[in-house]
DNA sequence: CCAAAAGTGTTATTCCTACACCCATGC
DNA sequence: GCATGGGTGTAGGAATAACACTTTTGG
């Protein structure tokens, strides 16, 4: 590409693309660290990350970036913030554009994932990370806290069927706090949006808890007419 | 500064930072907005913008395209986003890290302004922008408007002193919604950081109306002791 | 005395919270 | 028949929304 006698004069710099991606084994929030080969910080934890390459956007270079790790495309993914300290990469300077990304723990090509030395931490557990990546995932997590209040955001942890009992205990993970289950199910009760299956999931009581299924087609109609998401 | 092997095969980008400058007239919500002096796109109306240097942080490099149009220093601005579309801007690749910022029309450098052709626009009549400059401003105004809701950033575009009519004047600007006066400002009078001062605004009306100002320290020390701000 | 904006109080409704019991099933 | 998790209903309290009148004062 030419480019511009008043451009030319300016720097040009790195651009890289962080994922936190977060994903739920039905108990915790997990976050996904790659264990780094390579100087600085070699062996230590860190998000996957890349740089940015000139003919693609900054958001298809962080699904780039994502499925090179995980083999996902079309997950969803949302840009958390723009890190741009000057000597926040030791290495080189590098302005970091973090994304987030929530998948299924049980979708993602875990041969690929192990080939980039990746494993899962439970947020609650996770091990500092290099650079500026703890603060990162902290703005994620106060990130998606927030999203998953106002947007249907949390069904993207879960398998396309789940059951009440599964989504409260997302939430709970999620926020960190218990939630009580009659006030939670009443409020999911008033969903139109929510699908109730002719069909159990018996692994976790005898009883068998209805499976449920997010009608996205429904909601989008729904939020046209004004009304709006809230779960906590 | 030297950089890596690794790092050295990966492509550079400029990077920019457009600034999205709000105002209140005490009447309407209003944008600071240049008129570019150069092609492409010369005369049409743009957001004040500048290439990050290698020496500053992201963050510094918004507040000095502030100051160099405003002349203002230490105002409340705020990342918005990181647009990064490969086309966004014709003349070359540039990745834009967009801000916004809350001032007082009454403080910044007006011959400063005026040498770069700024000029005010009511955001309701605002005109049509160059590149992604649109997208930046309706993203920067929902961003303000939720962030009006749960923060105190309103007081940064009133001044010092400032009586509850203009303030219900201001939320009913930024949400482009009336107000019930006496919900308003029964919210308000239970809000403890609100100072009211032994002061009338007699501009406005024969009866006149008490100046208040913000208690910053007050309201942070009850932000730790876990109270929070809402309004709208 | 009157026009024009400032200030204040009460009530109805809605939403949220707390809380306890019955149900279905596999063993 | 009992242990385990799944499912439902109600009542009290808090926050919100709707609404009307009195006050001040410059002209």
């Amino acid at each position: 590409m030419t480019t511009d006698i008043v451009y030319d004069q300016h720097e040009k710099h790195f651009v890289a693309l962080d994922c936190i991606i977060f994903g739920f084994d039905q108990q915790e929030l997990q976050l996904l660290l790659i264990k780094r080969g390579f100087e600085p910080e070699k062996g230590n934890w860190s998000l996957m990350g890349g740089f940015l390459k000139s003919d693609e956007s900054v958001d298809e270079g962080a699904e780039r970036i994502l499925e090179t790790l995980t083999g996902l495309t079309g997950v969803y993914m949302e840009q958390l913030y723009a890190y741009g300290e000057v000597r926040r990469d030791p290495v080189a300077r590098t302005i970091s554009i973090a994304y987030y990304a929530l998948i299924r723990t049980d979708q993602y090509n875990k041969e690929l994932a192990d080939s980039h030395n990746a494993q899962w931490f439970p947020v609650s557990r996770k091990p500092a990370l290099i650079f500026d990546h703890n603060v990162m995932v902290e703005k994620a997590l106060a990130r998606l806290r927030r999203r998953a209040r106002i947007q249907p955001i949390g069904f993207e942890l879960l398998p396309e069927k789940f059951t009440i009992p599964q989504l409260r205990s997302l939430y709970e993970a999620i926020n960190n706090q218990p939630l009580d289950h009659r006030n939670f199910s009443k409020r999911l009760n008033s969903m139109e949006w929510l699908v109730k299956l002719n069909e159990k999931d018996k692994t976790s009581s005898r009883k068998g808890a209805f499976y449920y299924q997010f009608d996205e087609d429904l909601y989008q109609k729904l939020v046209q007419e004004g009304s709006s998401f809230a779960l906590k």
